[in-house]
DNA sequence: CGCCAGATTGACCTACTTCAAGTGCAGTGG
DNA sequence: CCACTGCACTTGAAGTAGGTCAATCTGGCG
C-alpha cells in the first residue's frame, strides 16, 4: 500500500468554503449545467464528476474548451451572459451560488480576492497549454500529452496514476484537441503500439512507460 | 471627420490607477521584458506600443500565446517563475509594479479584488477564443479572424477601423495561429483575392468589404 | 543604384481528414 | 445461456489542406 499525498484541488481553500454556504446540485451524465448565451446566474465548483465546457460554432462544430474535475471553478464570466455550454460528462455533484454573492464576497472580503486571483492565474495557465498544444504539436503528441494531462489531474486528486480514466468518448478528445475521431483512435494505437500504454478498456489506459510517454507528448508539429 | 468613442482600456480604470503609482520603463523593438522560468518580479500594463506574449517548446519552436496592446495588463502569474516570455514587437512603454505590491494591494483593496476578476474573465474569454480559432478554423478562416482581432482592437483604443495595422511578421502570425509563414501570406493572397481587403504595404490592410472578412472568418475547418 | 530581409509564389510531399468497412462489447430479449 | 442489436471504437483506402523546399519578388534603406 503506497502512502498517497492529501487531494490538492485546483481552487483554493476559501473558494470553496464560500461555495459550501452554496447549494448543492446533481446532474446526471448528459446534463446541461448552462448553455452559451444563457444570463449568469450561478458560479459551480465541482464536488464529484467530470464536467466538459465548449464552445459552439455557428455551423454546429464544437470545440471543448476544459474538462474539469472536482475542486474547479466553473462560470467564470462577468459578462451578462455565460460564453460557453458546460454539461456533465459523468453524474455530477456541483456547488452553486449566485454570481451576485461571489461579486458581494469579492467587494468585502480582499483575502478572497486574492486566492480569486491566484485561481485565475492557475486556470489561464492551463488554457495556455492548450493554445500550444494544439498550436505546436502534432497528433501523436497531442493525444499523448492529452493522457499526461489526465494523469496529472488523477495525482492532483491523490488517486492512482498508474492506469489513466479516460471517461470521454474519442469525440470528445478529438473535439478538444482540434482532430477527427479516427485520428484521435489511431493516435491511441500507436501509443499502444509504442509499448508507452497500454489498455484495460477503451476507456482505462494503462502507462507502461511513462518516460516515452512524455517523450511522445514533447514532439514537435 | 468620423465622431469617435473615448478609447476602452481593457484593463479596468483602478488597475490602470494602481499602474501609474509604478515605474514607466522603455523598451526598444524587439527587447525581451521577460523570459519564461524567469523569478516574477513585476507585472506590467502596456503604455504604448505592441508586446507578445509567447512559450517556447525545448525544440525552439515557438507559440505566441497574445499580442498585447495598450492597456494590456501582463504577467499575471502567482507562481514563483513567470511561465511564459514577453518581448517588445514595436517600441514600448509599460508601467511596471512588483508583483508583491500587486499582492498587498488586493489583500487590502477589495475593489480592487473586484476589478481583478472582471479583467481576467475577460483575459480568459480572449484566449478561449484563441484555443476555439486553432482547434476548429482552417488556415483561411484563421486568419480572417486574426485580422478582424487586430481590428477589434483598434477599434477599442478609438483608432481607424478602415485600415488595419500589422506591426508583426508573417511570421509572428503563424507562430500565433500554429501555421507556417508560407500558409498565412497565402491566406492573405486569398482574401485580397476575394475582395475582402487590400494592401497598402504588407502591414498595412485596408478593409474593403468587411461582411465578406467576417464570413471568412467563420468557415468551419 | 544595389542590397537584403521579409514576403510571395510555385511544385511537391505528408499528416490528417473523409468515407467506408469491419470489430468488440455491453445491454436486451428469446 | 446465447443470439441480436446498437453504439463506440478501430482499421483501411483515398483525397486534400497545409507543410516543406526552393525560387523569385518587393520595398525600405544605405
Amino acid at each position: 500500500m503506497t502512502l498517497r499525498p492529501p487531494p490538492q484541488m485546483s481552487s483554493p481553500k476559501i473558494v470553496r468554503d464560500l461555495f459550501s454556504t452554496g447549494r448543492k446540485i446533481s446532474f446526471a451524465a448528459g446534463a446541461t449545467l448552462f448553455r452559451d448565451g444563457d444570463p449568469v446566474t450561478d458560479v459551480y465548483c465541482v464536488e464529484s464528476g467530470r464536467v466538459v465546457v465548449t464552445r459552439y460554432a455557428e455551423n454546429g462544430e464544437r470545440q471543448i474548451l476544459a474538462f474539469l474535475f472536482p475542486g474547479d471553478f466553473l462560470g467564470m464570466s462577468f459578462a451578462p451572459t455565460y460564453n460557453s455550454a458546460a454539461e456533465a460528462l459523468t453524474p455530477v455533484t456541483v456547488w452553486a451560488i449566485p454570481h451576485a454573492k461571489l461579486t458581494s464576497e469579492l467587494a468585502t472580503r480582499p483575502e478572497l480576492g486574492v486566492a480569486y486571483a491566484e485561481m485565475s492565474a492557475r486556470i489561464l495557465n492551463n488554457v495556455l497549454d492548450l493554445v500550444f498544444t494544439l498550436g505546436r504539436k502534432n497528433s501523436h503528441a497531442r493525444v499523448a500529452s492529452f493522457l499526461l494531462h489526465l494523469r496529472d489531474r488523477q495525482e492532483l486528486l491523490a488517486l492512482e496514476t498508474e492506469r489513466i480514466n479516460v471517461p470521454m468518448t474519442r469525440q470528445d478528445i478529438a473535439d478538444f484537441l482540434g482532430l477527427t475521431m479516427e485520428t484521435v483512435s489511431r493516435a491511441f494505437s500507436h501509443l499502444k503500439a509504442s509499448g508507452a500504454v497500454k489498455f484495460g478498456s477503451a476507456a482505462d489506459v494503462d502507462v507502461i512507460d511513462l518516460a516515452k510517454l512524455r517523450a511522445e507528448a514533447h514532439v514537435g508539429s
